[in-house]
DNA sequence: TCAATGGAGTAATACGTATTAGTACGGTCG
DNA sequence: CGACCGTACTAATACGTATTACTCCATTGA
């Protein structure tokens, strides 16, 4: 059995044609750097490698500081989550789509794979550039992948480090006071937005948009806001708000979807009717395509993202490509849905 | 700006501790190859590798022909598709599970990236070693890798290659003779098995355990598969195999769906009720779970295999780890379902 | 005193490709 | 005839780590 016949290497294809490494290397690298051939040198090599059914090595390739094509992808949690509701997906089909089509692989440094972070982080490097996904970045290590000038896009608005990250995220501000001026324009003047304790940028412009197109509409912000990771949302407490005058709720949506399903099942426990007692918005979409009514909100373009994403990332590796701006936020399509009725006085 | 502050590499560590790269690179090795170090020298590359914040440079690991903790993931076609019903989601899904478990990284090359799919294939190297999923084998590619001494493991049975490819697959003859079996035991004596006209060993085995049930229960066994992408499938067929006695249907399931969902509308627009006229039962789990009454067959334990590919792979990169046999079948749980009734005399 | 032994670590090299500085050669010009 | 130039390459080296053969030194034994 022994050795098993090895595949050919750019020595191997110098030999057949006569010539040298180096030269094979020009020729086969496009001669990007100038270097004087005459042509039939060029056709002799190109020959011998087609015949040798030479394909380079990937991992000297980069090791000799050139491009891999190859793309990591990394996130904090699994990417094939099993339970949880998957938001994921879209946006990896969108990466895996558009990464296609500009001849890319895909490395995926997926959640809790091995070793501290930092570790786990600096492995990113076996890819010409990163994506990142998730609701947090680890600033020191990611920090220290951009000062030594690896390119990453990061999935999601973010501020940190001084807004040096680029990023491809959702505008929603703007998509949120939408949903608020929908809901006032339906005659709600009494709203509770309900946001998830957490902290992160897509929170925070949630609640934004929700309180900018509040004030805009002259509504009272006291107690607009409702911190609450939903389990203190009883039966008892949307029963209290409706008695308050409550007439209309607004719900953030994130990752795990935890505050809508608490809404949900309180509405349902309280006997509480949606549209007909109380209005229901999401910022976002439920995930999971939930049965039943659809909810009244926004779409977020999760599959453009990744495209975009992707597309921010090439163009960092190849800044021939023109210079886009290093954050960009897509709009996010409104989702009429059938849970927003007017207000009968 | 001018260059950046490089991570830290063996070299640096070895000028702060006083030692040789050589030395450092045996100390952070774990010293597998019984040199000689002192117990202090040791600890002095330690700390200053921890102080350093050191991490290894995988491509300079991998090239250097050690390994990488990184598993290769080919498909033939997208693996997060969007318009298919998906039946690679649950298999990435225990993928993903088992390689997080043992700290691998995945790197995946997806559907239609680029190049020749020689090309394409020969860059599965950069991994330590790779699964495969998809219904074919490119024959040469593949071989060129297996006699390399590329470890690889398909992801379904395969026959290729003399049987010297190494799978986790469905025991889909058992399952299938089963279903068979079911139907006879609920009485039915005239079938007809629809399998879709691709070649592929999983059909194969299919048709096999269909063609054996049938024959051990001394069921007629001609006319009994038929071959078809679909498009044949009218009312009229179906009509007519109704009035010629037929009283159950055996559909094949694929990636695709294809036949099953022709075989809905056929129904549907022939006014054949199931299971009330003719029961149905479908070899393997119709993707996207449709809505209406589960259908009986078995299941196709899609995650459980993605886990199993993985630890084959993994074992057969560490011979250590014992040497499990390279061919695995897993069982089908039957799906009771509900459309399967007894013929009524 | 010399050879043998064992301990501690290092020099050298391989892995496969990319890049850069340089060489060899033939011709031209003043 | 030597300085100079353009052409067509190649030698050398870098990239960062793993491995192996080897050196150097101190001790032991006869």
């Amino acid at each position: 059995m022994s050795r098993a016949r090895r595949t050919p290497r750019q020595a191997d294809i110098a030999r057949v044609a006569g010539v040298s490494q180096a030269t094979v290397s020009v020729v086969l690298g496009g001669n990007r750097t100038g270097v004087r051939l005459s042509e039939r040198t060029r056709l002799r090599v190109l020959e011998a490698a087609e015949r040798l059914g030479y394909v380079p090595d990937p991992v000297a390739t980069r090791l000799a500081s050139a491009r891999n094509n190859l793309l990591g992808v990394y996130t904090f949690t699994p990417a094939f989550p099993i339970d949880v509701a998957d938001s994921y997906y879209p946006i990896l089909a969108g990466i895996e789509a558009e990464a296609a089509a500009l001849g890319q692989d895909l490395i995926m440094f997926t959640g809790s794979s091995a070793a501290g972070d930092h570790t786990r982080i600096r492995r990113t490097r076996l890819a010409d550039g990163c994506l990142f996904l998730g609701r947090h970045v680890p600033v020191d290590a990611v920090g220290e992948l951009l000062a030594s000038g690896f390119p990453i896009v990061y999935i999601g608005r973010r501020t940190e480090l001084d807004g040096t990250i680029p990023y491809v995220g959702g505008d929603y501000v703007s998509a949120s006071a939408e949903v608020v001026a929908r809901l006032v324009g339906a005659g709600h003047r009494h709203l509770r937005y309900l946001r998830e304790p957490d902290e992160a940028p897509s929170s925070d412009d949630r609640e934004r948009g929700v309180r900018t197109a509040a004030a805009d509409a002259g509504l009272p912000v006291d107690g607009l806001v409702v911190r609450t990771d939903g389990s203190d949302l009883t039966a008892a407490t949307l029963a209290a708000w409706r008695a308050d005058g409550v007439t209309a709720l607004v719900v953030e949506e994130t990752d795990t979807g935890a505050v809508f399903h608490a809404t949900q099942r309180a509405l349902r426990a309280a006997g509480i009717s949606v549209p007909d007692d109380v209005s229901l918005a999401v910022l976002g979409r439920p995930p999971g395509d939930p049965p039943g009514p659809e909810i009244s909100g926004f779409e977020v373009p999760r599959r453009e993202m990744g495209r975009a994403a992707v597309r921010l990332l090439a163009s960092l590796l190849d800044p021939g490509l023109g210079d886009p701006a290093a954050h960009r936020l897509l709009t996010c399509p409104p989702v009429a849905g059938e849970t927003i009725s007017a207000v009968r006085p």
